[in-house]
DNA sequence: CCGGCATAGCTCAACCATCGACATATCTAA
DNA sequence: TTAGATATGTCGATGGTTGAGCTATGCCGG
């Protein structure tokens, strides 16, 4: 695809850093809070994605402690990983905006929610 | 991930079906026109996806033509299709949203592009 | 007249991120 | 005491994308 994209999964781990160092397991509930509750990320895939987000240096290690016995890693994102984060989330809207404009120039009506009400 | 989603090759078809239909080389060079030249569609990827999009029912045939013995298709966005676009570029906003406030609130400051001058 | 590029469609092996299941261990509340 | 939350991982399977290759016509410039 020529530019570079970050898989969905990947972008929620990122968005769950963008305010504070998180542990793994806060991050899965971070991302459960983030897209209310719509998206229950998988253990597999955070933690292969926590290991090459930091060989990418998107993130870093911001603090270790040992927890009974077993190491707890906080994670946080670099000025690199902001930057990424910055430039998809700039990507995302300008793709929104294009399917958007394109959707009602095809003359689709979106299905209103709970507003626009008739009564 | 819970939630289906799409992956950004896959929308960008969706995305240049969504004004009216095309035949596949078309696409490439719409999608190419919607990225602004940033992002060259590769064939490999054009042909599965149009199959599984089929497939799933979210484009259908539009037209068949045979232009130098060889059969030409456009395709079509269904109600379906346009109604998974218009989810996904309705997550896409939410989350980018989500990903720009929690930025600002990790004090992330983006770089402007060229506005907002000193001068 | 010939070479190269645009137009046009398609296949296939390799890659890699995600998925789903499993493993392990402690703490807490019913 | 047993189920569920907290917490961190591994690993094989799945599946969409990648990158390369194949075929063929039309057209433009040298």
């Amino acid at each position: 695809m020529t530019e570079r994209q970050l898989h969905e999964p990947t972008r929620l781990v990122l968005t769950a850093l963008a305010d504070a160092p998180r542990h793994g397991y806060a991050i899965l509930q971070e991302v459960l809070a983030i897209t209310d509750g719509r998206t229950r990320m998988l253990t597999g895939t955070l933690y292969t994605a926590l290991d090459r987000l930091l060989q990418q240096g998107l993130i870093r290690v911001d603090h270790e402690e040992v927890v009974n016995g077993r190491l707890r890693r906080s994670f946080a994102l670099t000025e690199q990983g902001q930057e990424t984060l910055a430039g998809e989330l700039r990507r995302l809207r300008a793709g929104a905006d294009e399917a958007e404009r394109r959707l009602a120039l095809g003359g689709f009506r979106p299905a209103l929610g709970l507003n626009g009400g008739t009564a």
